[in-house]
DNA sequence: GTCTATAGCTCGATAGAC
DNA sequence: GTCTATCGAGCTATAGAC
């Protein structure tokens, strides 16, 4: 009973080590750029080891990028749904903005990855990631649509377009934003802030918004 | 005086043969998975001949990533300075806004390599390309600067926030976008009116914004 | 200006020892 | 589970012909 578990476990450190690694290094030099021997050494093994784990190169990368839009959808969605149901659609929005910030650094190495090589990988790794990315956007799009139906929205606004703004501009603050140098929780207001309000003051030029 | 010339067009349409196969195929791939030979390729000749036209595969790079931000510098600067003194604050980023998104799907091949291969570049690259992204980040610090002396700005938003939000997000579409599926003006519109005016209407929970 | 040929490396993946 | 050793391929950059 312990021996197999004991091995099961080394199996699994192992190949959590890897998919650390290989999801530092794809951050910051892309997806082709590195090497099966990189990975391996920043895992603490030899290039050969690593195909005990994974079959190929694009096995990791798929897992690397599944793993980080899932911690995102996973924060997001258990903060949203602790909330009680009488909450206003500005602090439902708020909240999912703070948990996507949070999990969006928490996990950095995995949805910057994600982020940076999405558009630069095999099509067929791709494809493996497409559900994953689309269940979140589902996520949010159904967030919009209960504020929509709250009357919360302005009539104006193209909700997709929200979406997309919402997640491609938080997203790509991890080009810029150091969490050790800043508080996330800020930047999540701050941005929360604009997204929901905007740039103007009420009255100025709002036949600009029709 | 016509052969030197005849020689210099020749040299300089190649340079650019290099420079468009190269931004597509760094866009595609990435920085390191693109081999000179398929940037020659590309450009219609063979891999020893791009040695004539430029030192090594970094100065192509270099020149692919500058290329890409002045192109919407100088797109965003003309509108702008285009307007009379009188135009109202939201009319000013507004038109900025859509000059920005025009310039960046018309040279998207060049935008769109900024875009996903910088932060894959080699330091030394990045450190070239930096000086060009902080000349057009201070152009829009600019505009937003002469919005919040007019009074028309919400004193609660962060400006450089918003400045990064603003570039972030619209860099974003070049991921998703097709202008040959859709206008690049309606969609700059929908960003605007977003960017401008928010989400919400105008009494929901205001209090969120301070 | 563009060509061919090639040097010196590094790559993904596999085979088989331990 | 991890190792070493290696195959065949592709890479950047250079050298020299035309």
């Amino acid at each position: 009973m312990t021996a197999p578990k004991g091995r099961k476990d080394k199996a699994d450190a192992s190949r959590v080590r890897i998919l650390d690694a290989a999801a530092a290094l794809f951050r910051e030099r892309g997806f082709a750029a590195v090497s099966l021997r990189a990975i391996a050494a920043a895992a603490g093994m030899q290039a050969g080891s690593v195909y005990y784990h994974f079959e190929s190169k694009e096995q990791i990368v798929v897992e690397v990028l599944n793993l980080g839009i899932a911690a995102v959808h996973r924060a997001v969605a258990e903060s949203v749904a602790a909330l009680p149901t009488s909450a206003a659609a500005a602090e439902v929005i708020g909240t999912g903005i703070r948990s996507h910030f949070r999990a969006l650094f928490q996990f950095s190495a995995y949805t910057s990855a994600n982020v940076r090589i999405y558009g630069q990988v095999p099509a067929a790794v791709r494809a493996a990631n497409l559900p994953v990315r689309r269940g979140y956007e589902a996520l949010w799009d159904g967030i919009l649509d209960r504020a929509a139906a709250a009357g919360a929205v302005r009539p104006a606004v193209d909700r997709r377009a929200f979406r997309l703004m919402l997640i491609g501009s938080i997203n790509a603050t991890l080009e810029w934003f150091d969490p050790d140098r800043g508080d996330v929780a800020d930047l999540a207001g701050r941005y929360a802030a604009i997204l929901l309000h905007g740039l103007l003051q009420p009255g100025e030029d709002a036949a600009w918004a029709s």
